[in-house]
DNA sequence: TACGAATTGTTGCCTAGGCAATCAATGACT
DNA sequence: AGTCATTGATTGCCTAGGCAACAATTCGTA
């Protein structure tokens, strides 16, 4: 087996037993500190990571949409959906309505009010997103989603 | 202020907005996936990744470290680290101790049986970060790692 | 020395989100 | 038509971890 073969090479003390862990730990540290970061503005306009990303995945789609879907193109589990629907539902920033061809599935889709608060958060949003990566040259940025990108392949189920 | 200036180029329907908004997604997206794999690995052991983490942490030190050292290294607040010591002291994985310099730190570091649960994840843990991470080339991950690094050092409070 | 500020760590409270079990509706296969 | 598997969504239960408030110790400095 492979794995084994290049662990035998690896017994050097180095602050990374691999190439590959070191991409990992960068990966989910950055991760946090971005998502710190993220949480913090949300929550001064009452809106937590997730029911902020459930809002931009309805924007992009346009139309109504179901519940998985929105679940699949996010990483969270199906109950967790629920849960960011009804929230958002209960602030009239969502609508949910029943399928009429499949009445298993549930359609969600902003309101009007759901639209003015994803518009309000844009600027702020690429404020945000320019102050904390900014200071990356684009050719980087173009390296980084491209390797990303290339990573996730394999990683997503 | 140039981020305005920016933003004013970017009116067209693109995937995303910006290059840093991309990015932004892609670091959160990739490391929701790996988390999610680490967790479901570290489970199986009865350890959630704070807690393997903070082991981690603490084995790299090689001697008895304080508490906030440790939560400084993660990204976790003060209060977590507490909690996450507490269950590790309990399963008498780590030990605590209180410093006798100042009498305000208390000291942690692995006790054998936290050193060997370790011991015993290393093949596991690296044969996971391969299965990952291991159709990326060496080149891409070496740019990845240095971008990454590059990127947190803005963000790092 | 004595008092206020800073540092280290803890506790209470709350929410997000994971897993297992379940329900409801549909599809598949006989 | 009838049963069984599959799919979409929900609920209950539990834990990790964030924030605010606090306690304990030490430091700074008047």
């Amino acid at each position: 087996m492979s794995s084994s073969s290049l662990r035998q090479k690896l017994k050097k003390k180095h602050p990374f037993d691999s190439l590959e862990q070191e991409a990992m730990l960068g990966i989910l540290r950055t991760s946090d500190l971005l998502q710190n970061r993220l949480a913090r503005l949300l929550r001064e306009h009452g809106l937590t990571p997730s029911q902020y990303n459930a809002m931009r995945i309805m924007r992009g789609e346009g139309e109504p949409m179901p519940c998985l879907e929105v679940a699949s193109r996010m990483i969270q589990v199906a109950p967790a959906i629920t849960r960011v629907v009804d929230q958002l539902v209960g602030r009239e920033l969502i609508e949910k309505q029943q399928s009429s061809e499949d009445r298993r599935v549930f359609l969600v889709g902003l309101t009007p009010a759901g639209k003015r608060l994803l518009k309000k958060l844009d600027n702020p949003i690429l404020d945000l997103h320019e102050s904390l990566l900014g200071h990356v040259s684009n050719a980087d940025l173009k390296s980084l989603n491209r390797i990303l990108e290339k990573a996730r392949v394999k990683i997503e189920d």
